[in-house]
DNA sequence: CCTGGCACTCTGCCTGCCGGAGTGCCAGAT
DNA sequence: ATCTGGCACTCCGGCAGGCAGAGTGCCAGG
């Protein structure tokens, strides 16, 4: 799937054009206009129209070979003989490495961006915020993580006992996030052993990282009664289980309806992804090859699921604080407005780590 | 937008035709032939293809005055002159109120059903797979509601303390869903006062149903004393808010790849429905409109709702016990095979109604 | 190395044309 | 009174041809 370099090699191109430089700067000028307006009037755009709206300093002539140099490099492409170029996903990745810069908000859109998302109230909220705006803000496809439970860290455990032997076990973390589970205990649970256990939890859990906690409670039923130690180990693997259950990430997505806009070639497009977008498998891993800090954009083929070879994905983690706790992203047509939807995601992602930052 | 009266009118049709009985049972056969013609081929069904298909044990002919006089009715429409016929929203509504029956699951099917939803480890799951499940037995789009707060009776109620003037409220219910909520108090929480507090609410409320637990909970704060007075009733307005916020009911959805079948004219019916899918308001605006036991069955301009005007939604109340909790159903195009869908819903809201019932 | 000019190609659109499907109506049969 | 076969009519869909427009590649000259 993933035939397309993340790099570009401008080697080959000297060696196959021997012709002097290969990639000299006014091609890739044409190259910057070409997607540029490609981006803007989803048609294949011609050497004529190029020169008209560009201001190039060269006649339609010389653009014409700059261009019949980028197809042979495989930049752009002809849909049909004697059409206009649009742009190949290789070219589109050369534009985003070279030719592209993020494009900051305004500061009126910062200030919304930031006035929206502080009237959240919980923590689903903020996630239900954070994704439709980056819905709005980029008319495409959104989509977020829910903050990880890997890099969170305990701030609370609770048991509560709903009748003799079943004991609602609740976790909550220092994102907010809460995971609750029944555990039901081989016998009747004593009101002192249950107060105990909980103390004894959240001593020696409390603050920690998710990943760190069954380490520290290995030998917690060492702890403990004998004849209390089964109920313990019922307790703790139950607790183990749902840090465990990183799988259960969730993902929540908004602005589907926006995959309409999204060609011409309506179903055959669509369909792929639609079914994508209800496979929150694929939608995670999709985040998952995110690099954490750095803003990860993924061309067209570069992406490993099928159904999304004609879409890019740009994504970016955020978190509270300096290490990102989970992915955020837009999902739309190879053709789409880099600069702008990454700034829109970097933004987005800045303003999220923020809110979660103070809450 | 409701211009489709929801039950037929013979007494006009004897008015404007003369010829005698107005509907007589072939003409409605006919109708149900045409219903069930197009909802197979999607394409407009003639008077030959009709009697070739249906040995109605007439000819082509006959089977052209009948449908003149259904057209006439407003069962049946042309899409243009020399054309075959397509029924009407009215005609559907003749369909499924006196034609069609409700097609039952056969047998390996509910056991499928029931086995898939018996896989469910809790509440969310139960609802996510039951989403899915509906989405994958009609090919449409489903919905479903959580089981609601309304309905639903206190399990349990606990408080933790998180920081000395910070508590988290937790609240649990039968239906097992759990809400919780972080309450800042005016000032420093006793151990002692919280204790009680917590024992005094499951004391009063538990077991009960929310609406109730206000009233049952009202003078509670006249227990304490003076000085605890304040918390007591800053956890209380907390709870009470919580209860309050059945606006927050969550709806999930599965199966819009299923939208991409819909119709030749594609972006134009689609996108409505998108934007209409991702408004949890409409869908919680669409699943109230159901009538609590039976099944409804909404077609085309029957819906409030504009962006579905060509579309069908068919939903019905689910619950433990005999009291439906929450609701689900499936939206799709108004040519749908309404006896199968009817049935696939009728089941599944059936199944989860034991499975919730069971757990 | 750039430029203007020219021939060429391909698409998109419009037109006219035809066959097929389906209807409505009517006169005759039952 | 009701059904039926026949017939003329309408309209869609597909196909071929023609035409304008856009765009290219190439070449010779600046």
């Amino acid at each position: 799937m993933v035939d397309e370099p993340r790099s570009v090699e401008p080697a080959r191109a000297v060696e196959t054009r021997p012709v002097g430089r290969p990639l000299d700067d006014r091609r890739l000028a044409v190259l910057r206009a070409i997607v540029q307006d490609y981006v803007g009037t989803e048609e294949p755009v011609g050497s004529k129209a190029l020169v008209e709206r560009h201001s190039l300093g060269v006649s339609p002539a010389t653009v014409r070979n700059d261009m019949a140099a980028l197809e042979e490099e495989g930049f752009i492409q002809q849909p049909h003989t004697s059409a206009g170029r649009i742009p190949t996903d290789k070219g589109y990745r050369l534009f985003v490495d070279r030719l592209a810069e993020v494009k900051p908000m305004s500061s009126p859109e910062r200030r919304a961006i930031r006035h929206f998302l502080e009237g959240a109230v919980d923590l689903d909220d903020v996630v239900a915020r954070t994704v439709r705006l980056l819905a709005q803000l980029t008319r495409q496809v959104a989509v977020v993580q829910y903050p990880s439970l890997t890099r969170s860290t305990v701030r609370h455990i609770e048991l509560v006992q709903l009748t003799p032997a079943k004991v609602m076990l609740v976790l909550i973390t220092n994102t907010g996030r809460v995971e609750q589970r029944l555990v039901d205990c081989p016998g009747a649970v004593g009101d002192t052993v249950l107060a105990d256990l909980r103390a004894k939890l959240n001593a020696r859990a409390g603050g920690r990282p998710l990943p760190e906690v069954p380490v520290a409670l290995e030998d917690l039923p060492a702890a403990f009664e004998p004849a209390e130690r089964a109920t313990v180990s019922t307790v703790l693997a139950t607790l183990f289980e749902t840090l465990a259950e990183q799988n259960e990430e969730r993902i929540m997505l908004a602005g589907t309806a926006n995959l309409t806009r999204f060609g011409h070639d309506f179903p055959l497009t669509i369909q792929p992804v639609l079914e994508a977008l209800e496979e929150q498998v694929v939608l995670l891993r999709l985040l998952g090859e995110t690099a954490d800090a750095a803003m990860t954009v993924r061309i067209g083929h570069e992406n490993a699921y099928e159904g999304l070879n004609s879409t890019s994905v740009v994504s970016v983690g955020y978190g509270s604080g300096d290490q990102s706790v989970a992915k955020l992203g837009v999902i739309g047509p190879t053709r789409m407005d880099y600069p702008g939807t990454m700034g829109a995601v970097r933004a987005v992602a800045r303003y999220v780590g923020q809110i979660l930052a103070e809450s």
